[in-house]
RNA sequence: GACCCCUUCGUCUAUCGGUGAGGACUCAAGAUUUUCAUUCUUGCAAGAGGGGUUCAACUCCCCUAGGGGUCGCCA
């Protein structure tokens, strides 16, 4: 068998796109299960655009989520250049070698001519197409104008009542009509080739074997299609992907919603968790497993689950898987990637900053809430007046009292300890439930609901603690 | 409008002719917990409609409806 060679090839306009991500880790995930090569080419023949530096962080975005390409810009590889706008003769001798054959031509309509005709042939209700006027222009009158230089395109001449049938890899056998196609631009009039062009010569060049892309893509395979034919060449396999949506159902839009994966890393949410929701977009195993780690989604991954409805971005669901990896991943890899969050002085006892990023994760869905629950440690939060109150009633009172006192001679990380001296307390005070244990969060957080007491006492440290109790009492 | 694609709980989905149509998220109730969070249990909730084929249809075929995509010198 043929080996699997995939392909990214996204346009540098700025950032990922959640859809891109997809199609990225989808290729990335069959090339992996296939033992087969993920190909990075940027797909930069828009100059109007384009974004700078757009390329740059479209690479480092996908690096850091953990999907590495076998062949791209930064990376090599035996195919390349793999920046389009750096093999713009290849496109063009293969547009006029088209030419040559007589399926491509010359075409000299302004761009007010053709919304001229695209009006009228929209007034008549007729199929919007180029109606080829240019065509019919002699030879001699081709060159003549080539050689005034006229602004100019080249179009490809799509075949007359000609049936494409076609076998894709997650819809099934697939038919068009050429009387649907246009005769697509392959040649712009700056020089740059259009996607259809690039894409073909590049999958043919690249020895593309899966052209996995959106569904988007599907109503113009039958352009592509041809291409490889008048080319000579040996079509590869088609997957169209099927759409990821906005909550009405349309495609995925930045109208709607957030569709920017850097902007979702900036808000906290871990790549783990992005991965693995994407991944199910669109895909599932044929077990009930939820849970998989980029490695695993490698090993079960399988073109043939893909699914052929579009799905619904839900960040309901996100937010939960979210919340599962801030629980279940190492310790010490939250709280690298929660630092970003935290003043400098919060992290510098390392140690302590382990132990307040074990009691938030359990408490909080995004990186960014980590801080929030850290601040209690570094400052109580102020109290409403209802607190304020409770803290000073008499039974409250004593409990903070007695458990100043207890305290003194225990030590701060001695949770077992911690937790004799409070059972003791209920018993010595007859004090208990909310009225026993409330005063004393009160008193060490500024807050009513948090953590159980001996990590409180234990992230604090036992000065802390003491003050704090001691602040509290009056 | 033309062409193409799609259609199982609100959402993501399992099911590849024979199931009480399963799981997950959300939501509700309960349990655990001093509280919060976590966790656990239970519950609510689905085959768009109509025809066929078949002993049997969510599953295969046709029609209808609905939704979506494409129709650029953008990808």
């Amino acid at each position: 068998m043929k080996e699997v060679r995939v392909r990214f090839a996204p346009s540098p306009t700025g950032y990922l796109h959640i859809g891109g991500l997809r199609t990225a880790l989808y290729d990335f995930l069959f090339a992996r299960n296939q033992s087969g090569k993920a190909v990075l080419r940027i797909e930069d023949t828009d100059q109007n655009r384009e974004v700078k530096g757009a390329t740059e962080s479209l690479i480092a975005t996908l690096h850091n989520l953990g999907i590495d390409f076998d062949e791209g810009p930064e990376t090599g590889g035996e195919y390349g250049p793999y920046i389009q706008s750096q093999r713009l003769d290849l496109y063009r001798q293969h547009a006029l070698e088209l030419i040559n054959k007589g399926h491509a031509y010359y075409c000299f309509c302004s761009t007010a001519t053709l919304s001229q005709m695209r009006e009228e042939q929209q007034a008549e209700g007729e199929f919007v197409k180029y109606d080829r006027r240019c065509l019919k222009l002699s030879k001699e009158e081709v060159n003549a104008r080539l050689n005034a230089g006229e602004p100019h395109v080249i179009r490809l001449k799509m075949p007359d009542n000609y049936r494409f049938a076609f076998d894709d890899e997650v819809r099934g056998h697939v038919q068009m009509d050429s009387s649907q196609s246009d005769d697509q631009v392959l040649i712009k009039s700056d020089g740059f080739p259009t996607y259809h062009l690039a894409a073909t010569v590049d999958d043919h060049y690249m020895q593309i074997s899966h052209v996995i892309r959106g569904e988007e893509w599907l109503s113009s395979t039958p352009k592509h299609i041809w291409l490889y034919e008048c080319l000579g060449w040996e079509a590869p396999k088609w997957v169209h992907l099927p759409l990821i949506l906005n909550t009405d159902r349309s495609k995925l839009s930045k109208r709607m919603h957030d569709v920017s994966v850097e902007s979702y890393i900036q808000k906290g949410y871990l790549k783990e968790a992005l991965i693995n929701f994407v991944a199910l977009l669109g895909w599932h195993p044929a077990d009930d497993r939820e849970l998989y780690s980029l490695e695993e989604l490698c090993e079960a991954f399988s073109l043939d689950r893909v699914n052929k409805a579009g799905a619904v971005f839900d960040l309901t669901k996100l937010d939960w898987m979210n919340g599962q990896y801030m629980r279940s991943l190492p310790l010490h890899t939250i709280a690298d990637r929660a630092k970003q969050w935290f003043p400098p002085q919060w992290t510098e006892d390392y140690q302590r900053y382990l132990k307040i990023i074990s009691a938030a994760r359990e408490r909080s869905t995004l990186l960014p809430e980590l801080t929030e629950y850290a601040r209690i440690f570094f400052k109580p939060a102020p109290l409403n007046p209802e607190d304020k109150d409770f803290l000073l009633a008499e039974s409250s009172q004593k409990v903070l009292q007695w458990y100043l006192q207890q305290l003194t001679g225990i030590d701060a990380d001695d949770a077992e300890a911690i937790n004799t001296i409070t059972k003791a307390g209920i018993k010595e005070l007859g004090i208990k439930g909310k009225y026993y244990y409330m005063p004393l969060r009160l008193a060490l957080i500024g807050q009513a609901h948090g953590p159980d007491l001996p990590t409180i006492i234990g992230i604090l440290g036992k000065d802390e603690t003491l003050i704090r109790l001691g602040a509290a009492r009056h």
